[in-house]
RNA sequence: GGCCUUGUGGUCAAGCGGUUAAGACGGAGCCCUCUCAAGGCUCAAUCCCGGGUUCGAUUCCCGGCAGGGUCACCA
């Protein structure tokens, strides 16, 4: 067989350069001995979601914690994912997170010598090397249709062989000549597959960078590495642009596990040296009483959307996911809450073999945690953001007064001063939270534990006695001092004592004065709440709480 | 089903042959307190099972069991 007359045949390109030369155009990186090229290689559906993002993570600190680069590869080799727009998305959508790139796709650069980014524009590599192999006589066409291949599974899985494309079952492989030729003059589609020495009987020793020793079998498969349409596979175009842009460590989801004999193989083809390999656990979620991976499909949980939308803080989700990606990020954290978490020493070994439950409840815990670090003015800034984008029209109302809403957050939440509150979790739940300070939003319900009488008696009595200028002190002595008249204790030890005696303490008196105020049995300082909403407001809402 | 992979409290997990088996979230309780939140303290709760190897296994080996992944001209 004159496979250089073939390969001619197959990839007629005209203006193809030779192979060798790529070793010339895009030469290894200069850097330090153990900095880290990694990428990120989306689809390009525009859809980031949460996996990406911890992917991306893991990748970006990678890179940036060893003096490494960071870059953006397109993987748009499938015209049907394709969406307008998706590049800028996923760009913005990872920035949103704190995650920049230093290379890539639609990323301003001097660094940018290693593109195209976008595979579809790296088609000539591709198929100078598909044209090489052909020559060499390790890559073949394939006439088969897919009713063929489909057959041919059918038959395999009936009889409890293995699927696929190998052995006796590549009739393509030993296709002769005239065969080959007849087939191209009736213009039959064909790929190109690369023709595989491996055997299922070898076993490979692999060191992962994170699963540690894996033995896998060696790939027996022909696989496709040239589409009908001219188009490399994922396979092939991950070798040959991830040998070219000089990536130093491949992060990607477990399931591409099963795929790395391939991926050996076309290495090992092509005379590349593999690049180290880190093969990420995915995230899981319990559905009923089994653990199962996060799907885009089911679970809102699993879009960068929901946390938008859901007001989470961003740096938030980060930290989360830093926890899970080296569990002792939480523990350095706790010693050094102040330094910035990028100044923690991530290690791609460290991470978990094992796939991790996406925890809410610890998310939230950290999201609250984060807001309550920011000042008065940084919390209205997020909350303001959040608003802008989701908010209802009172939201929006209720935050174009910064200055009200920076006094509410400053003295009732505490934020940005000594007395941390954590009330906050989310923007979402941090706007409501604070409705009862507008008198449009205050809907309270009074559910007073108490009749009428006393409800009436201590509100009264506090309306005769209140001063808006009140200090704290000055201001709780009037509320005990309401306590007797109703049968309360007004010192709690009293009540302690013997609570028989008495229908109930001063903390009921607050209570119904709270509820009154703000609509809640529950609420932060209610003095400094009544000093916020100012004497005419007070009086109103103490007045319209009697029954 | 074949192949690969994982298995420490409810969750995330440290642990690398000898430990009272860390820590965090969540839960329970106490303290503080005008309630809530926060904070402080305390408690409950874990090595999947069975065989080996060993003076000794959560740690090493084998076998089960259970979970996950994958078997495309998708990535």
């Amino acid at each position: 067989m004159d496979t250089i007359k073939l390969a001619a045949a197959l990839i007629p390109d005209g203006d193809l350069l030779p192979p060798e030369e790529y070793e010339r155009i895009y030469p290894e990186r200069e850097r330090a001995p153990k900095a880290e090229v990694t990428r990120l290689a989306p689809s390009p559906t525009g859809f980031i979601h949460l996996g990406n993002l911890y992917s991306a993570l893991a990748d970006e600190r990678s890179a940036h914690t060893t003096g490494g680069v960071f870059y953006l590869r397109i993987e748009d080799t499938d015209e049907k994912r394709k969406v307008d727009g998706a590049v800028e998305s996923v760009i913005r959508s990872l920035k949103y997170f704190g995650i920049d790139f230093d290379e890539g796709a639609e990323i301003a650069s001097p660094l940018n010598v290693y593109g195209p980014y976008y595979q579809r524009q790296r088609a000539k590599i591709y198929r100078a090397f598909v044209k090489r192999l052909i020559e060499q006589g390790r890559a073949y066409p394939c006439f088969c249709t897919e009713e063929q291949l489909n057959a041919v599974r059918e038959e395999q899985t009936a009889g409890k062989k293995t699927t696929g494309y190998y052995g006796a079952y590549a009739k393509c492989r030993n296709l002769s000549e005239t065969e080959i030729y007849d087939n191209l003059k009736a213009g039959k589609p064909y790929v190109i597959r690369l023709k595989s020495e491996g055997s299922i009987e070898n076993k490979i020793a692999f060191r992962d960078a994170i699963k540690g020793e894996v033995t896998v079998t060696e790939n027996d498969q022909d696989v496709v590495i040239l589409k009908s349409d001219g188009i490399p596979t994922y396979h092939f175009a991950h070798a040959v642009d991830d040998h070219f842009m000089r990536t130093t460590l491949v992060i990607r989801g477990e399931e591409w596990l099963s795929s790395l004999p391939v991926h050996l193989e076309l290495h090992k083809v092509l005379g590349f040296k593999p690049p180290r390999y880190a093969h990420t656990s995915s995230l899981m979620k319990m559905d009923g009483e089994t653990k199962r991976k996060l799907s885009k499909r089911k679970d809102p949980e699993l879009s960068l959307d929901y946390y938008r939308k859901a007001g989470y803080f961003p740096l938030a989700v980060v930290k989360y996911l830093m926890t899970l990606l080296n569990s002792d990020f939480e523990e350095w954290s706790l010693k050094n809450p102040d330094a910035d978490w990028r100044s923690f020493k991530f290690r791609i070994e460290k991470m978990s073999r094992s796939g991790a439950l996406f925890d809410l409840d610890k998310l939230n815990d950290v999201s609250k945690t984060e807001i309550s670090k920011l000042s008065a003015r940084e919390c209205y800034e997020f909350l303001n953001g959040w608003v802008t984008e989701f908010g209802t029209p009172q939201d929006k109302a209720h935050f174009s007064d910064a200055e009200y809403i920076i006094k509410v957050l400053e003295l009732i939440m505490g934020v940005g001063g000594k007395k941390r509150r954590k009330d906050i979790e989310r923007a979402e739940q941090g706007v409501a939270l604070i409705d009862y300070f507008f008198d449009d939003t205050f809907r309270p319900e009074y559910n007073y534990r108490y009749g009428k009488e006393i409800v009436n008696a201590v509100l009264d009595g506090f309306i005769a006695a209140y001063d808006p200028e009140d200090d704290n002190s000055v201001w709780f002595s009037k509320v005990k001092a309401l306590a007797p008249a109703v049968g309360f204790a007004s010192e709690m030890s009293e009540y302690k004592s013997a609570p028989e005696k008495f229908g109930g303490n001063v903390s009921d008196i607050a209570e119904i004065l709270r509820i009154a105020v703000t609509g809640m049995p529950n609420s932060p300082d209610l003095c400094t709440i009544m000093r916020i909403l100012g004497e005419e407001r007070s009086l109103a809402r103490l007045k319209a709480g009697k029954r």
